[in-house]
DNA sequence: CGGGAGATTGACTGATCTCAACCCGGGTGG
DNA sequence: CCACCCGGGTTGAGATCAGTCAATCTCCCG
């Protein structure tokens, strides 16, 4: 991690329409330390890991951190991904607990970094921001239920195609309509839940039938009808 | 559904230390319209559907809900058990969407309904309010990231003896120190996430293994250390 | 007593995992 | 410059966990 960031860079970085910070005070936005401008986080550096405290929320400027628990044998399972906009860190700040995921950049990464008191402060004091947080917390929930049931009652193959789906819904794609996101075949069993030689096999099904195009880690998804289809989403 | 309640029953159910309106004032306390008790509810009664409209928060008095998710092919998931003390239906009220689980009485229950305009207003004028909603919020957030990484990362051995731990740790015990809670091997094959003939076979092994002692439904831990061995906890 | 829900058991099947071998491309040290 | 190594990616074979189907049993209820 690297701090090359300047003043108005971060400043600039909360006066996003849609960032969670756009219910803040004049007041409340200059109580926001800025003696440091965002950290840079080179792809595969750890932003906070699992079992460490946290004293404060990320806010993601710029790049993808992959979230994730890692299991009893050592084995990844994704959470979710956090892009341009997205906070991390949230959950243990707020209920003081340790971490209990990861976050790892799978792509270099731009964040800000705010503290905890300081967030704790605004819930308090600003009925707008604890709403906006709230309700991120609440999207986020209903995103874990429904991952939940997916994992618990669809196949593999199902799966595979719903996360394909979503992936493609969650992240640009480039002029070539590939998805911008890079994956390595064990990351995409990770998020489905599954051994990676699966999600291989089933990525070459899929290819032979003619619903995705791949050339190395680069995904295109041609026939989202059918992917749907397969996924029962 | 029956309404049979009394007003002093209602606003007692609010006094409780321990409940989520405990941070209200005295003068937020008395916005609550107090017209009517709390809803009894029967064991097999709906308290609200997947794909229906929130009006706001229920508050459990007593007995037990379980919510759950319906999947594609009807089977459904159990997501959680809410009991004494707990709130339903928050995620849908203050994210303003339909609701996404269904709950349903397993016990006969006691139920408060507080409107959801109300609840947003407590959340926008009490910080601690809020603060106490978002709290809940992040640990319900935190154990459904574990349910998934379970879900997809152990055997329906591990994990039955992992729910069996953890029914043991929510739920009281009665005089013979066998689970209160009283499930269908079905309702717990859908909280494991399995079929139910699995969940009957395993619970057998268990039985044989002396881990357990089965009446019925009613079941008992014997050796708890075995099955969080089993369990990987 | 008949009916229905839930529980149990057995047999079979098949989706997935594991293990092992092999390939490929990039980077590196000699 | 080249041999080597290492991290991914692929493929095949075999093992197995767990789901499905079907028959049976046990209560409990009207």
């Amino acid at each position: 991690m690297e701090n090359k960031g300047s003043v108005p860079a971060f400043n600039e970085c909360f006066r996003d329409t849609k960032s969670v910070f756009r219910h803040l005070t004049k007041e409340e936005f200059e109580m926001i330390p800025i003696d440091h401008g965002p950290d840079f986080y080179k792809r595969g550096e750890i932003v906070y890991s699992e079992g460490s405290r946290i004293h404060g929320f990320y806010y993601l400027l710029k790049g993808i951190i992959k979230i994730f628990k890692t299991g009893f044998d050592g084995k990844e399972q994704i959470i979710r991904f956090a892009k341009k906009g997205d906070i991390m860190g949230f959950r243990s700040t707020i209920s003081n607990e340790l971490a209990c995921t990861t976050a790892k950049a799978i792509e270099d990464s731009q964040i800000c970094f705010v503290h905890g008191d300081l967030v704790k402060h605004f819930v308090k004091n600003n009925g707008d921001f604890a709403t906006e947080l709230l309700q991120i917390a609440c999207r986020e929930l209903g995103e874990a239920n429904d991952y939940i049931t997916d994992i618990a009652q669809k196949t593999v193959r199902e799966r595979l195609a719903e996360v394909l789906i979503h992936l493609k819904m969650e992240f640009d794609l480039d002029r070539d309509n590939f998805l911008q996101i890079s994956l390595t075949r064990e990351e995409l069993a990770n998020i489905v839940g599954t051994a990676t030689e699966s999600v291989i096999r089933l990525l070459s099904e899929f290819k032979a039938d003619k619903l995705i195009e791949i050339h190395g880690r680069r995904i295109r998804v041609i026939d989202e009808k059918a992917l749907h289809r397969i996924g029962n989403i």
